[in-house]
RNA sequence: GGGCAGUUAGCUCAGCGGGAGAGCACUCGCUUCACACGCGAGGGGUCACUGGUUCGAUCCCAGUACUGCCCA
């Protein structure tokens, strides 16, 4: 373990403020050097690990990154100072489709596509690529002062891990779960690739729907259809009707005439048809639209391709339409349907069409042989464990959201048509199909050139990192792992397929808890995006106000729901680093230093006072940090240093009512509580304090630096009431806080802070004349007597008026209370002598009043 | 179309059955020997709307309106 030998001079000891710029990077390196990242296996101590969600191996830190690592990181530092053996896995995701397409585009530029390198040589390139540019994100994830365990960085494409997606296939598809078949997937034309459910989305689009006039095949008349998709009529099979439609009952089962094709369809009867939809007929086109492919498969109808893989129609339709783009085979159409006399009208209709996340082209839901993985039986220990608790959400309501989608899952469509990734473990010759981790025996074989969705290798995130399938050390001990810390964009595809394989490989869920973090959207309350220019980029905060300052900001702004970013609230951090620096600094003056030991008769009230409050903070703190209340946690800890700490504590310090080596280790706990929150102004204000030993990041945890003390607390908050009511009586006769007065305290329990009080109010206590001006608080009476010609008497009369109202207003209200039978039967005993209470001392309150008022206005 | 959140001070958000809170912004005062990224004192709210439950509702229930998200 090193220690930094000097702080810097933008760090020393008399700068007012501390420079993040100058200071961080020398944390970076120093926790790096001290060795405690690095997680032991072998150690004796009870572990504590979490898996980094695997940013893309492409990616920049965004504000999503920047707040779910903070929150990683004040959990994993948290218990590293607790005394836990801490992992925090790191590691990167290949991100198939986003790797591949960022590579593309730098060979585009070179005007070269990846057919023209070859799969080798472009594969080739993208390592290159990763190598080059593959390590920034992590690099900015020290920037943030992140902990995790560099030392054990992992990708989803290193040989093991590979080994880990391979062997998982394999075993699948021995279980019967992973299967090939015709199905219908989510084509995606601009990538030419299927995509999964979970990578479309539905847009609304406004399109013309044509109807069109089918002639029945016995001449007797005309069924009319309508579609928005005219050019997949070429590859119709079949009419349906509702079955209980009055309209269409007598044609089921007779056959109408496809125009343009001639073909024969049957007319079938199925309760999907909507009566109200159209003309209630629709055309059928198993091999272009999901729903058609449902009820084909329940009609045991034929399935007919018009478009391609390509995007285009295929040569089979004909010469006269092969090769169009879908929209131009639709044009042709029409005018060839015009020219028949089959058109019967168009109208302008809106409805959901499915585009692709990834090109951001629409989807051609098209037939396609792919692999596949069956999901039911996978999803049935998964729903399991977070019914009976092994897995809980944090905020609760999102297991109701996990419960909802495992009950409805579907097959999981798992080949894509790309280069970048865990290529299939597959091999074909002639009609046999061979899995299996190594390549068949004898001669022949072809394998399949497909690989594998991204987010199958992420599944096995939290156990491949571990090694598996070896038995390592690692894997015995860090697993499962403690949390798993995400935004819920990723609940699905990622979170539940993590639980489905934990649990059947390690017969295990891979983490206790799943805590889903806020969503930090763009001023204008929508998705932070590049394109419209309303991202934040982090790394500016970073630069602008330091890590501490963003971490602590973004804590703060967090919450159960989706937040607006907002930037007051990093500079409330980056004002808590100087504050935190400058009573740093002070303490230190003061004779302050770390580690003392006073004994408790030494102790000031002002010092039981402030251990008291330090003691209640660093309780609390541990309680929200095991519920995951960040944005509390920050409050917390910014009251305490502002508030009680700084505006109180240290005032009384400088009076020398509190105990300079009360003071040193006092802020050693605090240092210690905001450390896992703020971790580098606390290293650098912890390496100034007298008598610092070692790295704050190994410090034990904060120490309750002495009993709650009641009666400290109480003494604490009347003197707070009667310096208060002194300030606010000097601003209220525009008096200078310099102005002397002289103060009788009538009833106030001051005790030990008597003196105090004097001091930060700046007042002599003593007897003061029967014309002294009276301001009556909850703990007692000051008389006040100030200098001749400094009193505002009008304005000290509006207040007192207005103070009248505010008494009687609640005596009233109290009064009112009791009065009404019912409260007093039905309310609980307590509450109704509190409000006794109330009465009694608000009248009491309502005539000094008034008494002051005559005073003052005679 | 179904579901889930949300609507509290000018802004961003806490709170949640018994006298409305924070930060920022705003007003006034202060070069107080740690800090002006500071200190002190203030102003500011029919807690979206309509009903219901209750002795009592910002809080629980139902409905309405609007906003966002998820799933079809």
């Amino acid at each position: 373990m090193t220690e930094p030998e000097n702080a810097s001079s933008a760090s020393g000891g008399s700068e007012l403020r501390y420079d993040p710029i100058a200071d961080e990077p020398r944390w970076v390196e120093a926790w790096d050097a001290s060795g405690a990242l690095r997680a032991d296996p072998e150690s004796r101590r009870p572990a504590y690990s979490i898996a980094i969600p695997p940013p893309n191996v492409t990616g920049a830190l965004h504000m999503g990154h920047a707040l779910n690592n903070s929150i990683q990181d004040v959990l994993i530092r948290s218990h590293r100072m607790a005394g836990f053996e801490t992992l925090w896995i790191c590691g990167t995701d290949h991100a198939g489709i986003a790797t591949q397409a960022q590579v593309e585009k730098a060979l585009a530029r070179e005007g070269l596509t990846r057919n023209d390198l070859g799969r080798e040589a472009f594969v080739e390139r993208v390592w290159a690529w990763r190598a080059e540019y593959g390590g920034t994100i992590i690099g900015q994830l020290r920037r943030l002062g992140a902990t995790l365990d560099f030392s054990r960085e992992r990708f989803t494409l290193d040989e093991g891990y590979a080994r880990a997606v391979q062997h998982t296939f394999v075993d699948l598809y021995n279980k019967g779960h992973v299967y090939r078949d015709n199905y219908m997937v989510n084509w995606d034309p601009g990538l030419g690739s299927a995509i999964s459910d979970l990578e479309v989305e539905d847009r609304e689009v406004t399109d013309a729907l044509v109807q069109i006039a089918y002639p029945l095949a016995d001449g007797s008349g005309e069924l009319i259809v309508a579609t928005v998709r005219p050019e997949t009529m070429l590859g119709d099979t079949a009419v349906a009707v509702h079955p209980d439609d009055e309209r269409y009952r007598h044609l089921v089962g007779a056959t109408c005439i496809l125009p343009l094709v001639g073909r024969e369809l049957p007319i079938v009867a199925d309760a999907y048809v909507k009566p109200e939809f159209g003309t209630g007929a629709l055309k059928i086109t198993p091999a272009h639209d999901p729903n058609d492919f449902e009820l084909a498969r329940r009609h045991d109808l034929p399935a007919i391709s018009v478009i391609g893989e390509d995007g285009h129609i295929l040569a089979a339709m004909g010469e006269r339409y092969a090769g169009l783009s879908p929209e131009q085979c639709a044009e042709r159409i029409m005018a060839d349907l015009q020219a028949e006399g089959l058109l019967r009208g168009t109208e302008s209709y809106t409805h959901t069409v499915p585009f692709s996340h990834r090109s951001g082209r629409r989807v051609e839901p098209l037939i396609s042989l792919q692999w596949f993985c069956d999901m039911k039986r996978l999803a049935e220990p998964a729903m399991a464990a977070v019914a009976d608790g092994s897995v809980t959400f944090t905020p609760a309501h999102w297991s109701g959201v996990y419960m909802r989608w495992m009950q409805e899952i579907r097959p999981w469509c798992l080949s894509r048509q790309l280069w970048w990734g865990h290529q299939l473990p597959v091999w074909y010759r002639g009609e046999e199909v061979f899995v299996g981790l190594d390549a068949p025996q004898g001669e022949g074989w072809e394998r399949d050139p497909d690989v594998l969705d991204t987010w199958f290798s992420s599944g096995l995130w939290p156990f491949a990192t571990l090694g598996w399938p070896e038995p390592t050390a690692e894997l015995a001990r860090f697993y499962p792992t403690n949390v798993l810390s995400t935004a819920r964009d990723i609940l699905f595809l990622w979170v539940a397929r993590m639980v489905m394989l934990g649990i059947e490989y390690m017969g295990e869920v891979p983490f206790a808890d799943v805590y889903i973090h806020s969503v930090i959207q763009a001023t204008d309350g929508r998705r932070m995006s590049k394109s419209l220019g309303t991202g934040v980029d982090p790394l500016e905060l970073i630069d602008e106000h330091g890590a501490d300052a963003l971490r602590f900001g973004l804590l703060l702004m967090s919450s159960q729901q989706d937040v607006r970013f907002s930037a007051d609230k990093i500079r409330q951090g980056r004002q808590l680093v100087t504050k935190i620096w400058n009573a740093t600094r002070l303490v230190i003056t003061r004779g302050g230093c770390a580690g003392a030991t006073t004994p408790p008769e030494a102790r000031t009230v002002a010092d039981r006072w402030m251990a008291s409050r330090v003691t209640e903070a660093i309780e609390l703190g541990a309680e929200l940090i095991a519920r995951y209340e960040f944005s509390r946690l920050a409050d917390v800890i910014y009251h305490l240093v502002f508030d009680e700490f700084c505006d109180w504590y240290l005032e009384l310090l400088k009076r020398d009512e509190a105990t300079p080596e009360v003071a040193g280790d006092l802020l050693e706990q605090i240092l210690a509580l905001v450390h896992p929150m703020m971790p580098f102004v606390t290293e650098a204000c912890w390496e100034q304090l007298p008598g610092a030993d070692g790295l704050m990041l190994l410090h034990a945890p904060p120490r309750p630096p002495g009993a709650r003390d009641a009666q400290a607390e109480a003494l604490a908050n009347t003197l707070q009431q009667a310096v208060t009511a002194v300030r606010a009586w000097r601003s209220r006769h525009a008096m200078s806080p310099r102005t002397g007065l002289t103060v009788t305290l009538d009833g106030f329990a001051l005790g030990e802070f008597a003196p105090a009080f004097a001091g930060l109010a700046n007042v002599e206590i003593g007897p003061v004349a029967d014309d002294a001006q009276v301001l009556a608080l909850e703990a007692g009476q000051l008389r006040i007597v100030a200098p001749a010609g400094e009193v505002d008497t009008a304005a000290e009369i509006a207040r007192l008026r207005a103070e009248l109202e505010r008494v009687e207003r609640e005596l009233t209200r109290a009064e009112a209370m009791l009065v009404n039978e019912r409260f007093v039967a039905r309310a609980p005993a307590a509450l109704v002598d509190a409000e006794r209470e109330k009465v009694r001392r608000f009248s009491g309150e309502r005539d000094v009043l008034a008494e002051q008022i005559g005073a003052l206005g005679t």
